[in-house]
RNA sequence: GUCCCCAUCGUCUAGUGGUUAGGACACCGCCCUUUCACGGCGGUAACCGGGGUUCAAGUCCCCGUGGGGACGCCA
């Protein structure tokens, strides 16, 4: 049987954390096995869908490289389909229409969980011959009264759920429209999924789905339920608490390398390793080896992979990440070093892409004060006269390269009987407006002879006001 | 409340009957150092509780407790 594993987010938010967690499990299912990931979009409740929701969900797909293998599938599209095989179901009498309201249902459930019952549908319209006037009904699935269902679970293990626990689910709306239950059988039946690995918080319908798979005559896909992924506090990471869309995370400065390692590692694990690339991931993957309990989601960790991959990965391709946020920090690098020697100077000192362009912009552009702390600290009274010192020295390269300037430095130290760490620090904060930046040869070096002059000469005008 | 799932350092986890209970993040200390980082070395820190089974239990079973999930004409 070929593997085959889908991704089925409903277009009502944002794509989070949670979902990318389960989209990344299905996709290296399916490329370890050499099968195929499909993409479906739920869209089935017309009320909350929206197109900036899909779009959002293919944006990030993109960015993470969760590649699927055909265009993504729409269940709106597929509405004829399903209302055929609600009314197979209802021929075969496997489906029944159900006149009740809303409210009565409501006060059925009040009254149920009055009584410490759990709340469920008690089956009041299961066997009525004759329509009620005026009413749409809806469709429920008549759902085995007796026995039980059993789930081999690749996550959880053997799962039984007794049929009395079920209750006559809803198939199809009063307006016709299918349900999410209907849906799935549907599209995972037609699509021939092999392997069906969603959260876990969809335990529950498995059951039910299973018997609806069966009254079609077909067998249900090997299940795999991933837990949950709980915020700080302990609570699920939901859109309504704490979890934030993917995209997020990129405008927060995170490589997608360092989220999808974080994720497939959160829950799953090979040993002692903590590191995996693409391929390793691929390799070594196997969902049977997904932990079975929920995790508390830690972006200290997060950040540390980051920082990781921005210390490892091939420059080129910090290069490609790196772009967005220069157009979105407005760092114009065309006028300067080459971004890609800012880069090997800058990446052992930044946790996110963020980090990396604020503290690279002295590199590109002229800064109109100094930070305060730096400034403070670091210009005294004496500083004019040293800076003075440094300028003139500095100017009289003849060439403009590291090992010089680094010897100029130490020889006005000399000059002045002065230990470096009375010249370097004010030097430092005088070129860069700050008091961290690579070693001061290299930061000289990069903003170049002309800035660092200028920069020089306008940090000793600085000070000379100050203590005029 | 009912049903389902889960339980090793603060967090992510290794561990599949006999271990000084290992690693990683975070934290602390030392070293390196022209700042900030990187890096190196070291340290604090865990088997939820109670019963069994067994010569032997973090590991198997049961019961508690705790946490999570589900209980929609949402998905």
């Amino acid at each position: 049987m070929t593997v085959k594993t889908r991704f089925a987010p409903s277009p009502t938010g944002y794509l989070h954390i949670g979902g990318v967690r389960t989209a990344l499990y299905s996709w290296l299912h399916a490329r370890k096995a050499g099968g195929k990931f499909l993409l479906r979009i739920e869209d089935t409740d017309r009320e909350r869908s929206t197109q900036a929701s899909v779009d959002a969900i293919l944006d990030g797909m993109k960015w993470l490289a969760l590649d699927y293998d055909e265009a993504p599938v729409y269940q709106t599209d597929h509405f004829d389909r399903y209302k055929v095989v609600i009314q197979q179901l209802v021929d075969q009498g496997d489906a029944y229409p159900c006149y009740c309201s809303k409210e009565a249902l409501e006060t059925m459930r009040d009254q149920q969980r009055a009584n410490k019952e759990k709340p469920r549908y008690d089956g009041r319209c299961r066997d009525r011959t004759t329509p009620k006037e005026g009413v749409d009904p809806v469709i429920r699935f008549r759902n085995p009264t007796e026995g039980e269902v059993v789930i081999d679970d690749l996550i959880k293990g053997k799962v039984v759920i007794a049929n009395k626990e079920l209750d006559d689910l809803i198939i199809a709306r009063s307006d016709g429209t299918p349900t999410y239950n209907l849906t799935v059988v549907v599209d995972d039946l037609d699509k021939e999924m092999s392997h069906v690995i969603r959260g876990d918080d969809h335990i529950n319908n498995t059951p039910r789905q299973i018997n609806i798979m069966h009254a079609l005559g077909k067998n249900p896909p090997q299940f795999a339920h991933a837990p949950m992924i709980l915020g700080d506090d302990g609570k699920r990471l939901s859109k309504r608490h704490g979890a934030v869309s993917v995209m997020q995370y990129r405008d927060d400065g995170f490589l997608p390398e360092a989220l999808i390692n974080y994720l497939m590692r959160l829950g799953w694990s090979h040993g002692d390793q903590e590191i995996f690339s693409r391929e390793e991931m691929i390799e070594l993957f196997d969902v049977a080896d997904v932990n079975g309990a929920a995790s508390i989601f830690n972006s200290e960790k997060l950040l540390w992979l980051n920082q990781h991959y921005i210390k490892t990965l091939p420059v080129a391709t910090l290069i490609e990440q790196l772009q967005w946020h220069l157009t979105h920090q407005k760092l114009d690098v065309s006028k300067g070093p080459a971004l890609s020697d800012v880069i090997e100077v800058q990446r052992d000192r930044a946790k996110t892409l963020v980090d990396l362009v604020a503290s690279s912009r002295y590199f590109y552009e002229d800064f109109e004060s100094y930070n305060e702390k730096a400034a403070k600290k670091q210009f005294k009274t004496a500083t004019p006269n040293i800076m003075q010192a440094v300028h003139d020295a500095l100017s009289s390269l003849t060439h403009w390269e590291t090992g010089e300037i680094n010897d100029v430095i130490l020889a006005t130290c000399e000059a002045l009987s002065l230990k470096l760490n009375k010249v370097g620090p004010p030097l430092r904060v005088a070129v860069t407006g700050t008091a961290m930046s690579p070693s001061l040869d290299t930061t000289l070096y990069l903003v170049g002879r002309e800035r660092t002059l200028e920069r020089i000469t306008k940090a000793i005008a600085f000070n000379r006001a100050k203590y005029a």
